[in-house]
DNA sequence: CTGAAAGCGCTTACAG
DNA sequence: CTGAAAGCGCTTACAG
């Protein structure tokens, strides 16, 4: 294998000096710096990481932590995004992504902690589609460096999420700009945090125009097709129905739509629905679904940006929110009459 | 940092003999093997990756490329499963995962090469999104260990991938038994390799049952949905319209159901449809698509396995094939009369 | 069975 | 501006 001391030799300097050059240096005279590089470019030369890290004390890694059940991140919409937001950074960096999609939390939590004991990488993000809480407890021990996308409440990490308020805010605005009273909401239980805050944020949108959110309009689901249809089948059926129906994720949505199908409903005539997320099947449903959408690749960028600030050692936002836009698409519209 | 030093001068031993400890080497009394596992318990020492792997000439991290664009990943089906395989196979070796979707395939194949010099992965697995023949020049070279997923045609690179002729294979006799004769196939130009095989299953079981492949009743669509909607009006067109339609993938087989809809004929009474792939929207079209499954783990797990074995320098099979099944749903039924 | 020494391929003060 | 030397934290012959 081509190393440091080859270089040097071909180049008739010391390895010290190929060092300097390789880590843009000054005080390498010109002509010698051109020497060097020219030898590095013929040989094509690529230094050791693994030595270059022994030295530097880093790896030049970075951790993307994503604890999951298969079917939760196979309905995620954004983590490509996010990941391809995070590889943006990291490559600027010349850091590369190392992916661990543990299964339990605990699991999880403790993998990684493996990883930086053992120096495999130098800091990690954690996806919050799993609890944080074992990873907080783990990674504070070792003043590890890391930052989760979603909402990491009690600990004091940095983390990274989406406007989840402002977007059900804006739809649930739009609603109610299209004209509609009964508004019916499609929430979960158990009730992630993101969803507590998109349901604050229907709460506080229907406050401005006067209304309160009438508990008779919110079924719970559990985030999947089927108990979003069971839930607008429940919303639906009831004597005074709503005219529309706000369900706090798509796939959720998607089962409303069914729902409302197997009624000979007509959207958005008869019903209107909106989403949350635009998962990529949103724009496919006929009508193409009305839902808000997160900007994953804003969040991966903006954790990488975070977690580099605290390799850099210097103090972090201590969270960042990334807006969240309404994509007025086919299934909102005025109700009938 | 926890160091190998420390511990050995915690448990009153050399370095060197910690090590032994730590690889599980012979010649090592039980008392003295005893009294450093105590110590490294005690403390929770793992020791340094880096460190160790500079020694052993070794990153025990395993690259992961996806050469993509990011329409294309969203699309794919079993991307996570294959992962999924690959980490369990890494898991069992102590091996890590690092992740690189890099864009353009010869952009991804330099970054991988970058990645095989500075040794900061021991070997490679192509997820052949793109061409594999860029990865294939590069990678000669350097006699790196790799191998694709896909299919690796010219190049003597080791691969995995689905039976892809067998599953067409599946299906098309599928409809041939529930009595379909006039059936219309949705391929793709250009065609990737995978669908050229998919294409001479169509035919080989046509021929089983003395049919030939209709040139009228072949479309071209280019894998997208909305190719596939056309390429389903062209068949249904037809004046004497084929009762069937096998799309070669998922993503066209719902266009082709879409241009069902639109022309009002009711799946699978007056027409049936089967993809491939299986893609996780597969059950959510209404009636569920009836398509053939790719073992997305399998893949990835034979893939890691062949890895592992080229790094242990053996020679490993040259390709492997993962059966694919025909997943019965509701979209194929015999035909009207 | 145990340990001293050299080595993996870089980087970093430090001296010149 | 340049290079000798030590060090990063392990492992591996080798000697005892």
């Amino acid at each position: 294998m081509l190393t440091i001391d080859e270089i040097a030799r071909l180049a008739q300097v010391s390895p010290a000096t190929v060092s300097k050059v390789l880590n843009n240096r000054l005080y390498v005279s010109a002509e010698t710096r051109a020497r060097v590089e020219r030898v590095i470019a013929e040989t094509g030369f690529v230094p050791s990481q693994r030595a270059r890290g022994l030295s530097k004390r880093r790896s030049f890694i970075l951790g993307l932590l994503i604890p999951y059940t298969s079917d939760q991140l196979f309905a995620d919409p954004h983590l490509l995004e996010i990941m391809r937001g995070i590889e943006a950074v990291a490559n600027l960096r010349e850091y590369n992504l190392l992916l661990s999609t543990a299964r339990a939390a605990n699991e999880a939590a403790s993998a990684c902690a493996r990883m930086l004991r053992s120096d495999v990488i130098d800091g990690a993000i954690v996806v919050e589609t799993l609890d944080v809480q074992p990873f907080a407890e783990v990674l504070a021990q070792q003043s590890a460096s890391w930052v989760v996308i979603g909402y990491a409440r009690q600990s004091a990490v940095p983390s990274v999420h989406a406007d989840d308020y402002g977007g059900a805010l804006q739809a649930t605005r739009y609603l109610l700009e299209l004209g509609h009273r009964r508004i019916g909401v499609i929430s979960s239980v158990p009730r992630p945090f993101a969803l507590e805050e998109r349901l604050r944020g229907v709460i506080d949108a229907l406050a401005e125009a006067g209304l309160c959110l009438d508990k008779q309009l919110v079924a719970q689901g559990d985030l999947s097709i089927e108990s979003g249809a069971h839930a607008g089948q429940v919303l639906l059926a009831q004597p005074y129905r709503p005219t529309a129906i706000f369900a706090l994720n798509d796939r959720m949505a998607f089962g409303a739509a069914r729902a409302a199908a197997e009624l000979n409903l007509t959207i958005p005539d008869d019903l209107s629905i909106i989403g949350f997320d635009d998962i990529s099947l949103a724009k496919l449903l006929t009508p193409a679904l009305t839902t808000v959408q997160q900007q994953g690749f804003a969040m991966g960028k903006a954790a990488a940006d975070t977690l580099f600030t605290l390799l850099d050692s210097v103090a972090p936002e201590p969270s960042t929110v990334i807006p969240a836009e309404l994509i007025i698409r086919g299934t909102a519209g005025p109700p009938r009459g």
